[in-house]
DNA sequence: TTTTGTAATGTTATAATATAACAATTGAAG
DNA sequence: CTTCAATTGTTATATTATAACATTACAAAA
């Protein structure tokens, strides 16, 4: 496991941070351009340790100036490309990605009451995909694990 | 592993029917009215082997006459609720289940070549799930597994 | 340093998916 | 029958996402 939900302590302007240098990294990394828009989608992304919707960012967006949807769907299109963020699709939103070293898929455990997630990377989830897969002869590309409930804090906050 | 990708002896009609049995013992059960609109959009999503939009469907049922979008929604969220189709999410789209005796997350392989689906209902990956959630001291309610790549006919035919 | 070609962005319109709100109908239980 | 709750009809609209084409910005060649 990579990632707990973070904590009271959490100091999120310096994961913000860390996160931009390693975005700028990839994008060098990979011959692409860094441009503003690209940054501040992500960093709006990255603002909350939230799920956020497209419409939500254009939102903010929109507070710098004037935008449109194609604006943030290609800066989304771009940051998931570069497995910068990914897409939470039973939610239709969108979250940071914490080790975008290379493109992978991740699993999310989403808390239904804070709205929190955090990013699995579990060897054991995906050995069990793997394995069941291959089981009934398929091919796996890609997969998408959302796993919904509740995190530690809001257990005990709602217990 | 519960359900294989169907081959080409599957026969369908057969398959359906034995759906329709199944939907109905569970609406008596339940005392929930398997009304003629809610077993149209049953059939309907069970007709193709292949996940399907709810505005396809919506097409299909206006060949019988007029229809509006909300009395789709609303059968396929009452056969949701009763867990007699499931929700792709990655795909926005719905497929018939093939054990609803009792409500249930799935697991699902999709053909991203044919579209074709099968639902598993795997142990292995549910407990891997369980295993790493409970790493996280995080209270599972529900898991979205959708899992895309090539059939065992599609990677056949494209090798 | 101008030219030029590609990538990125702006802009307008619209497609695709889903729900709100309220009226009309139906069907089972009293 | 009557009545109440569940179901369906109907209209409008919210939400999410993309198409199509015009414009701008940028890096590398000439």
């Amino acid at each position: 496991m990579n990632l707990q939900f973070i904590g009271e302590d959490h100091d999120h302007l310096r994961c913000i941070a860390r996160a931009l240098v390693n975005a700028e990294r990839v994008c060098q990394q990979r011959g692409r351009r860094f441009t503003a828009i690209r940054r501040r989608v992500f960093e709006l992304v990255w603002q909350q340790h939230k799920p956020i919707g497209a419409y939500e960012v254009l939102e903010k967006l929109q507070q710098d100036g004037r935008a449109a949807p194609p604006t943030v769907y290609r800066a989304l299109d771009f940051l998931l490309e570069l497995g910068l963020v990914h897409r939470i699709a039973s939610l239709n939103a969108y979250v940071g990605c914490v080790h975008p070293e290379y493109p992978h898929d991740g699993q999310f455990l989403i808390c239904k009451s804070c709205k929190a997630f955090a990013e699995l990377d579990a060897p054991l989830i995906a050995a069990a995909i793997e394995q069941s897969a291959s089981d009934a002869d398929f091919e796996v590309h890609q997969h998408t694990v959302e796993i919904m409930g509740l995190c530690p804090r809001c257990r005990i906050k709602l217990a």
